[in-house]
DNA sequence: TTTATTTACGCAATCGTTTTCGTTTTAGGC
DNA sequence: GCCTAAAACGAAAACGATTGCGTAAATAAA
């Protein structure tokens, strides 16, 4: 806005009126008469007048824009997200301002100082694979800014949530890989900190118990960073392959983590399904294009970002502090694919 | 903002001193004692005080943001580029807002007016598929707003632009197509009113020439919205199957049409390469993995999306009107994989 | 001791709007 | 023609920070 734009001084100077007249003719105010107004928004046109929005924001006392933190764009699912919360934010007048974490809690605390140094009505957020404490955010949630989680979520702030149905989505790949009759299950997933690893990995639990199967500490692998980094993945591969008794299957949860060990397993020469199975988290809309096609959870990814945003408006335009809060969880999709063909 | 916050006014108060001297003292101004200095910074920490930016910018007439303007974030493409800006928008202190077309003309026309509305200090812009005039930038421009173009540029805005060689990159595929054996070799693209469409398509073209080879116009199919929806590519995919000399590769541009196509040869049964090579455009990372790995054209997306901020806030930085442009051409990579390997 | 400088701070205007609270003008009622 | 009330507009104080300038106190110079 550093160009020269005009403001209400200009037109209020060249109409011969008074700047508060020109402010309430602009806005409709039933103190201004009906030519006046005419008068008015004609000059405004015809020069083609723009509020200045930090103007306003100042004296109103809000901004119109939420912050969006998620660990990375890059990731299908959070893009998914962050249409969904921008087809709500953008109806309701909200500009969104989006940040990378990249899965470094160093980052997530600079980004949300960052979006703080900006005058910001509210924050939607996504914990990083880093994070284990949240006070960065606990300071600013009693300031009174308006914070929403999704996804990865954090127990130790009292606010509106939006998640996935993560024990389901474990509980029903796992199960898929059981009745397909695979026998050595491994698990490969984010760090045990965030609350989607701890989620899906009591699904993948249950589903074992449920069929009297045993878990096996050896078979579940974590990835520190969620598999931002190929190497995590493929110690992690490397680890199971060099048991004495080899998974026939694995279940990965996150995106990074599922399309680097399909490609880590071809690059080895490892035939999916034959010589072990996969089954993986993803919202890739490539699944079907895979190879082979892979059998996948799918996150209702654009809706949970519509759920998101709808809950923190309703907290920003909130008249009273809002005290109740609720945690909305949405069910996952499995997808049947070649990856994870029955056995024999 | 609308979170109580403390104000450099209840600094001043709170330590008997006036705004101005606080103000100052904040920004270590050589008129307030160290003693000062130090009494108010040590309190400004513990109260935990940060400026209103909103009231900064209103007064310094830079909001130290800038406006990104994509098609769709679900692009790896374009989440590479938006990383490429942040990278270097966040070193210098900037924030960043992204918006996105979805190869919307009316979007793009809307979502700049939004972004304007908000106070911007430039604009960073890839053009939607639908877009033919740019008058609604050439406004802005004029009124001194900085905008850099890339990926989707227009001449008709006198500006830096950032590009790949798609020139290059379109010859490049189809010389290769060629010099694996392929005889009849259709492009599907974006519309033609796009900068891309038009310099890969002379790519094409060149290579085909270069060879001796007849240009059939019956073997270039354009999809309006780039490949947005399923539906342009599958209609272009069935007027080429159609032909009585059906083609025996594709090139296809943008990661959409090139999925996309990849998806509907597979479900339509077509052996990729026996019936039909194909190589396309694509940033996915997963081109490797994909049923086949595709051969694919990959642009220096981060990159593209650094040099243009970079000549972004060179322009805001810019103490006096900047009168000489320039237009970078970033190269691109030709990786060759399975779904071209040669014939016989 | 007087004058000149420096040091350290406060006043007030400013950025562009919004909004409260006057004030003027006009019309209406008698 | 006078009073009252409504209608239409303006002055000024905000919002929170920055900054040029004025000024008191402290120090140095004469």
């Amino acid at each position: 806005m550093n160009f020269n734009a005009i403001t209400i001084r200009d037109i209020a100077k060249a109409l011969g009126l008074s700047v508060s007249t020109v402010s309430k003719a602009l806005r409709d105010s039933y103190e201004i008469s009906t030519q006046t107004k005419k008068l008015v928004a004609e000059y405004a046109r015809e020069h083609n007048y723009r509020p200045n929005p930090l103007a306003q924001s100042l004296k109103k006392g809000h901004s119109k824009t939420i912050g969006i933190v998620v660990s990375t764009i890059e990731n299908q699912f959070f893009s998914q997200v962050i249409n969904g919360i921008e087809s709500v934010a953008y109806k309701a007048g909200f500009n969104v301002i989006i940040t990378q974490t990249h899965e470094s809690y160093e980052l997530e605390v600079k980004n949300v100082a960052q979006l703080t140094h900006h005058a910001l009505d509210g924050l939607l957020i996504s914990l990083s694979a880093e994070t284990k404490d949240v006070e960065h955010l606990q300071h600013l949630n009693k300031q009174g800014l308006p914070i929403v989680f999704f996804d990865r979520v954090s127990s130790d702030i009292k606010t509106h949530k939006v998640i996935a149905d993560n024990l389901k989505g474990g509980y029903d790949a796992t199960k898929h890989l059981i009745e397909a009759g695979y026998k050595r299950i491994a698990h490969i997933t984010s760090p045990p900190n965030i609350s989607i690893t701890q989620e899906r990995l009591a699904g993948y639990k249950q589903a074992l118990k449920e069929a009297g199967r045993p878990i096996e500490e050896q078979y579940i692998k974590y990835c520190p960073h969620g598999g931002r980094d190929t190497e995590e993945v493929e110690i992690a591969i490397n680890e199971l392959l060099a048991l004495p008794n080899k998974p026939d299957a694995i279940f990965t949860t996150s995106d990074r983590i599922t399309t680097t060990t399909l490609f880590l397993l071809n690059k080895a020469g490892i035939k999916i399904p034959n010589d072990i199975a996969l089954a993986g988290y993803t919202n890739t809309t490539l699944a079907d294009v895979l190879n082979p096609p892979l059998t996948s959870v799918y996150q209702p990814a654009f809706e949970m970002g519509q759920k998101a945003a709808d809950m923190l408006l309703q907290l920003i335009l909130s008249k009273r502090p809002v005290t109740e809060f609720e945690t909305i969880t949405l069910p996952t999709q499995l997808f049947i694919r070649q990856s994870t063909h029955s056995v024999g």
